[in-house]
RNA sequence: GGGCGUUUAGCUCAGCUGGUUAGAGCGCACGGAUCACACCCGUGAGGUCACAGGUUCGAAUCCUGUAUCGCCCA
């Protein structure tokens, strides 16, 4: 598109967005609009984005997240900041692995037929040829990223960063690796962290099971959740305390199906009124039993394996998967004579966050970070404020996760991902942490040592992003310049896996907070209030809504419906608000240049003094000034009140700017008064200058456009600079003044309709004299006239008979009838409104008789509601006279 | 089980530190091809502010409890 295309001064009827978005959007990036300088000696501002998946597609929660980050890009870089938002995408581990596995499953080869190398060259075929779709639909939407910073998580420089942050972590002791219960999930065949499992209310039992005692006749029975694991009991446990069970601590009972000895013991951790206050242990498959077993130092059978199914310790049920095998063995302790009795149970059960698969604790080597000594720094951040979060309820979700952290598992049995930079002498089992292969073992001298086959946790490279997409482990220029960044925008189900580890990573490898302020968005739902998913089908395709209704549209209704932390319910027809407002900016656009086009008036002229100027053109400069302090206000930091700042653009260009300033400028623009009009066409143009420049960072693409024509305009409107408030435009006794004026006329317009009258037909009206008659009937007898359809204007010193009357406050306005009145209609009508009166009347005049208001509520309130009474009653006995007058006739 | 949040017009939501005639958009009703815009203009109807107590001269707003729907942690 040509930059300055002013010699085109008019617009089509309708605005069309999707032929004009994509070329404006070439141009900002062809012309380096989005490029931050880290060289720049102006302040900066920054954002990191939250990496998507690499696979993954544009969802409607992205459409939100990345238009608030656009939006606040976009207005703090027209605040003259140095503002950079570096975009990048994640390798999504467990994500992109399983869709690579279901492309290969089509052609039937699984990732072991490939063998590992083949899969990861694999997987990195995908990732060129498919990878990051995402970014190019961000760029639909408007997003001014600075691309030329793009990252990936397994870019090499990145990479490099996880091997440094884990060798730093593993030298400061904070790494260590061991056998450990864990989350597994046994479709993934992987270890998960505590966040990747998600509990899941579910409908279970809890069966009694019998076992026998060694040396007595009898049984003890134990009440469990999981009866598939009684194979890998190696004890039964009850609370010292516990009566029942006292004479049998000690003694020993026979496991079933195994014939096992396991015996009885005490521990506090038992609850006695769960169940029958006996519990089974099974230190390899529970984590409360884990560490009951390391305290009784007892064996840790493991009787699974990998995939969930039953090894060679489960005798009979080997060979089965483990919910079969919990079928069969309650069908055989039944046999057995060895079930009490099952009862309904609800608990909740982990499952797998990917896939869904319910997960197996189990007991492997993994790799874990110590989380405690990190989680210092982090609390401190929060509770002196170098950390804010809006809303700031998320901070007590934050600190009692921080304070109650637990250790990381952060090894992945995958094979996509960071390989742990961990090598093992196959002889003397020494391992060492370091870059690069060591050629032999330092302890033994082997060459026998080979690296750990596991990766890490995508999370583990995803913790370092604000810091490691700047360049560190290098102390980069622009990690000098931009870290740590300001504002990271993001969703508080992350708030564990991705914003509280990062705020542990900043502190520990760059020794700062990675940013001050944390914007936790909505959720979008559908209209029945479900999240919105795939497998639901209710989520509509960004890029349709693009498609049909342009970005800003888009960009327009997901901002006004996500008020600060409240969901959003979100519907595709919503969008209709947000095209409808881009039409109506582009048919006021097109007003004010049509009307421009015998005029000298450009943004870059000055607005004549504000004293030369009409009341009208101070009154829209008024409401002009407003708008801009509220809309700074509403977007300043920990407030980020998005939708309430969008909506004082709507308002001041809709209803201050559209429907009053344009009504009452067209009797000038049209009129032939010269001066006037060069001056009107000056406000006009200053207005609609400002408009743009304050909606921009929210509808960019129409604003860019049309600013792109406005007389005076060079470069691009997102490199302009956000409109100063000007305080000396502010004017309230004007907007006063301007606002009986509306209401004069909104009482003509209400008469006329009452009275059925054609709006091509003009009226006459008279105003009685009065007390409280505001001068604005002398002051704007043109505008009132041109505004109402008014054709003869009076004011009159008695109310005459056999016209319609309209109350204003207590002036009485009357309309000629000139016996053209439905009586019936008409008293329906005055009854109504007495009717209304004598409700607010009573409503506040009660008050006044209650003694205690009158004494205890301060003066100011009390004469207030005085003259609203004295007001009512006035217009309550003009009301009436009238209905009188209507009855008489 | 603990914690957090929601409940205001038919629908989706505003209403901050108590004093408003409780607002907006959509929808609805009536009127309108007036030269920026029918993706529009004008006018209007529509609310016991979930419920029950309490504080206060005064509560949609503050406190307590109940219900409701949702989220997080165990």
């Amino acid at each position: 598109m040509s930059q300055n295309n002013n010699t085109t001064k008019t617009l089509p009827k309708a605005y069309e967005p999707n032929e004009s978005e994509n070329s404006t959007y070439n141009a900002w990036e062809t012309n380096n609009c989005f490029h931050a300088d880290e060289n720049s000696d102006k302040k900066k501002y920054a954002i990191v984005i939250p990496p998507p998946n690499v696979t993954g597609m544009l969802t409607m929660g992205h459409v939100l997240n990345n238009t608030l980050q656009d939006i606040l890009i976009r207005y703090h870089r027209m605040q003259g900041l140095e503002a950079v938002w570096i975009p990048g995408t994640d390798h999504a581990g467990i994500a992109t692995q399983n869709v690579v596995e279901k492309a290969l499953a089509k052609e039937k080869i699984s990732r072991h037929d490939l063998g590992r190398e083949k899969f990861v060259e694999k997987v990195w075929e995908w990732k060129e040829k498919y990878g990051g779709i995402i970014l190019k639909q961000l760029r639909k939407l408007g997003c001014s990223c600075d691309w030329t910073r793009e990252r990936f998580t397994m870019d090499e420089g990145l990479s490099d960063a996880v091997q440094k942050s884990f060798i730093k972590l593993y030298q400061d002791g904070l790494i260590y690796k061991g056998k450990y219960i864990i989350n597994w999930c046994p479709r993934c065949r992987t270890a998960l962290s505590d966040e990747e499992k998600i509990p899941e209310d579910t409908n279970g039992s809890l069966w009694y099971m019998r076992y026998p005692l060694k040396d007595k006749k009898g049984y003890i029975v134990i009440a469990t959740t999981r009866p598939e694991t009684m194979l890998g009991d190696t004890a039964v446990a009850v609370n010292p305390t516990d009566e029942r069970y006292k004479d049998l601590i000690g003694q020993k009972l026979i496991l079933p199906f195994t014939g096992r000895e396991i015996p009885i013991l005490a521990d506090d951790y038992v609850d006695k009124s769960f169940g029958t206050g006996a519990v089974k242990i099974t230190p390899a498959h529970d984590p409360n039993d884990f560490e009951l077993g390391r305290r009784h130092n007892l064996e840790q059978l493991i009787i699974m394996d990998e995939t969930g199914v039953m090894n060679e310790n489960a005798f009979e049920f080997a060979g089965m998967d483990r919910f079969e095998a919990r079928e069969a063995i309650v069908k055989r302790l039944e046999e057995e004579n060895l079930l009490e009795k099952i009862e309904p149970h609800s608990l909740a059960v982990g499952h797998c966050e990917r896939c869904k698969t319910v997960i197996e604790p189990y007991l492997s080597d993994q790799w874990f970070v110590k989380m405690k000594p990190l989680a210092e720094k982090a609390i401190k951040a929060y509770k002196d404020g170098t950390l804010r979060f809006t809303p700031n309820r998320w901070g007590n979700v934050y600190l009692h996760w921080m304070e109650n952290i637990r250790d990381w598992c952060i090894s992945r049995q995958l094979w996509w991902g960071h390989r742990i930079p961990a090598y093992t002498c196959q002889d003397c089992k020494e391992i060492v942490v370091s870059e690069k292969a060591p050629s032999r073992c330092p302890k033994c001298s082997s060459h026998n040592i080979i690296q750990d086959s596991d990766v890490l946790d995508t999370w583990f490279s995803s913790w370092l992003w604000p810091f490691s997409i700047m360049g560190w482990p290098e102390n980069t220029q622009t990690l000098k310049k931009f870290y740590p960044t300001d504002t990271l925008v993001t969703g508080p189900d992350i708030i564990f896996f991705w914003v509280a580890r990062m705020v542990m990573a900043g502190y520990h490898f760059v020794g700062e907070c990675p940013f001050s302020d944390v914007y936790f968005t909505s959720i979008v739902r559908d209209m029945k209030g479900r999240k919105m998913s795939k497998s639901l089908g209710n989520s509509p395709d960004p890029l349709d809504i693009i498609e049909k209704y342009g970005a800003d549209a888009l960009r327009y209704t997901v901002v006004s419906l996500a008020p600060v932390g409240q969901d959003i319910r979100f519907s595709e027809n919503k969008v209709e608000i947000g095209r409808n407002f881009a039409n109506k900016l582009w048919n006021a656009s097109r007003f004010v240049l049509m009307n421009l086009t015998d005029s000298d008036a450009s943004i870059k002229t000055p607005l004549p003094q504000l004293e030369k100027l009409n009341s009208v053109d101070r009154w829209i400069l008024s409401r002009m000034s407003y708008a801009v302090d509220q809309v700074k206000t509403n977007l300043s930091a920990g407030s980020f009140k998005f939708n309430d700042a969008l909506k004082n653009v709507y308002e001041f260009i809709w209803n201050d700017f559209c429907d009053w300033y344009i009504e009452m400028s067209k009797s000038v623009l049209f009129g032939s008064d010269l001066e006037r009009k060069s001056e009107v066409q000056q406000v006009l143009t200053t207005c609609l200058d400002t408009a743009l420049r304050l909606l921009h960072p929210f509808m960019p693409f129409v604003t860019e456009e049309i600013w792109q024509k406005l007389p005076g305009s060079e470069g691009f409107l997102m490199e302009q600079s956000f409109p100063e408030h000007n305080a000396k435009f502010v004017n309230v006794p004007l907007e006063e003044e301007i606002n009986d004026l509306m209401s004069a006329v909104r009482v003509i317009r209400n008469m006329r309709v009452s009275a059925n009258i054609s709006p091509a037909k003009k009226l006459r009206i008279k105003v009685v004299q009065h007390q409280s008659l505001s001068n604005v009937f002398a002051i704007h007898e043109n505008l009132i006239k041109a505004l109402a359809g008014v054709e003869n204007l009076e004011t009159v010193n008695t109310k005459p008979s056999g016209h319609l009357i309209g109350l204003m406050d207590s002036t009485e306005i009357c309309l000629d009838l000139a016996g053209i009145i439905d009586i019936q209609t008409e008293l329906l009508r005055i009854e109504k409104e007495i009717d209304n009166t004598e409700k607010n009347m009573a409503k506040i005049s009660g008050k006044l008789e209650n003694e205690s208001f009158v004494s205890r509520a301060p003066s100011e309130v009390v004469e207030k509601i005085r003259t609203d009474v004295e007001g009512y009653k006035e217009q309550l006995a003009k009301l009436q006279e009238y209905q009188k007058e209507l009855r008489s006739l």
